[in-house]
DNA sequence: CGGATGACAAATATTGAAATCTGTCATCCG
DNA sequence: CGGATGACAGATTTCAATATTTGTCATCCG
């Protein structure tokens, strides 16, 4: 029978986040995880099968502690407009927040997005799937004109890439970036009235 | 006086295409630029201070070159809309076509954006300059609610990132890139239209 | 004289041998 | 028995010696 103190996903997950924080992407070693958490290396392969699987847990619990908030977000009641307007809004902060203040774990992430990954995939469709749902909503509402909310949500997260893919991390910083995103969410919330 | 072969910043730039193209951004050389000419590299450095500055300039060319069709587009007559969906169809497909068919100076043009770039730079405000021209002639026409077209021409920019900024490339090739594009046009279409 | 040259120093890239890391598995322990 | 261990092979990374490249400039040439 296991031990009080049996090893757990989740302990080698929190062990693993903290050494890759600590030592970034490009110098945390399986050993290095083992190590904090008082193992040998051999017991972090009996849970996950590799360390890019184990790197892809570490970013997608960090991914979903990160954007928790939106789907709160999504599912409040009162106006779509104003409620897709914050999502957005939220989104963007969050990404850039992370961006500067948690460098290491962000660079995790973009490894992974650099690479074909399923878990990042998977991640976004959350993510279009909460739009969805606020459109549809404010479709209900009369708010926006009657349109495919599929293709027209990701159409908006098309459209804002620009503020919450990693790939534009760098422009995030610009003082203009603020305006640009006021600037790209009225046309937007146009497109979404029509006429 | 100068002899009838004269060394000229033209034939450098050709000629540094020419190998950037064969070798590659990472394995091209001064030295080699200088031998395709048959002269020592001594001579390139009269035309151009640092190897550096010749690459932006090559690239600036072959920006130019490869956008040259969309300035013809921005200047024409008939319906605005139908104009920008072609504008920027068109500049999807010029980005895509050289991703695919010319990679090395792709990887070129992409060091670029890397570095920020001021030739990169004033070649996406020239871009933006001729959003702004066909957004300008719609709203003159009726077809597009009055707006101001500077900002709602960085908006359209930004917001199709996703199809000619050269850091999400790799998606170009996605079979769903082509209904993408299409379904933001419509979004977007539907946004400067207005009610 | 204007422009090209190539020897040179400093910066950068390449290479290959040594060190480290990943992932496996026979063995061990409670 | 279920789970942890650590020795091990192969893959990857590091590091320092070596080679190449960039950029300068005194000199040369037509």
């Amino acid at each position: 029978m296991a031990t009080d103190n049996a090893l757990t996903a989740e302990q080698i997950l929190s062990a693993a986040e903290d050494v890759l924080r600590r030592f970034g992407p490009a110098k945390a070693t399986v050993v290095d995880i083992a190590r904090a958490l008082g193992v040998s290396h051999g017991s972090v392969y009996r849970h996950f099968p590799s360390k890019a699987a184990l790197r892809e847990a570490v970013t997608q619990r960090w991914l979903d502690r990160a954007h928790d908030e939106l789907a709160a977000i999504a599912a409040e009641p009162g106006p779509a407009a104003e409620r897709l307007h914050r999502w957005l809004a939220t989104l963007f902060a969050a990404k850039r927040q992370k961006a500067l203040e948690d460098p290491e774990m962000f660079a995790t992430y973009m490894t992974l997005v650099g690479e074909v990954s399923t878990t990042v995939e998977a991640h976004i469709e959350t993510l279009v799937a909460q739009i969805r749902a606020i459109v549809e909503d404010g479709v209900r509402r009369g708010e926006f004109r009657d349109t495919p909310a599929g293709p027209v949500a990701r159409s908006v997260f098309l459209a804002t890439a620009h503020f919450h893919d990693p790939a534009h991390a760098a422009e995030w910083s610009r003082p203009t970036a603020e305006a640009d995103f006021e600037a790209l969410w009225s046309l937007l919330l146009e497109g979404l009235r029509g006429r």
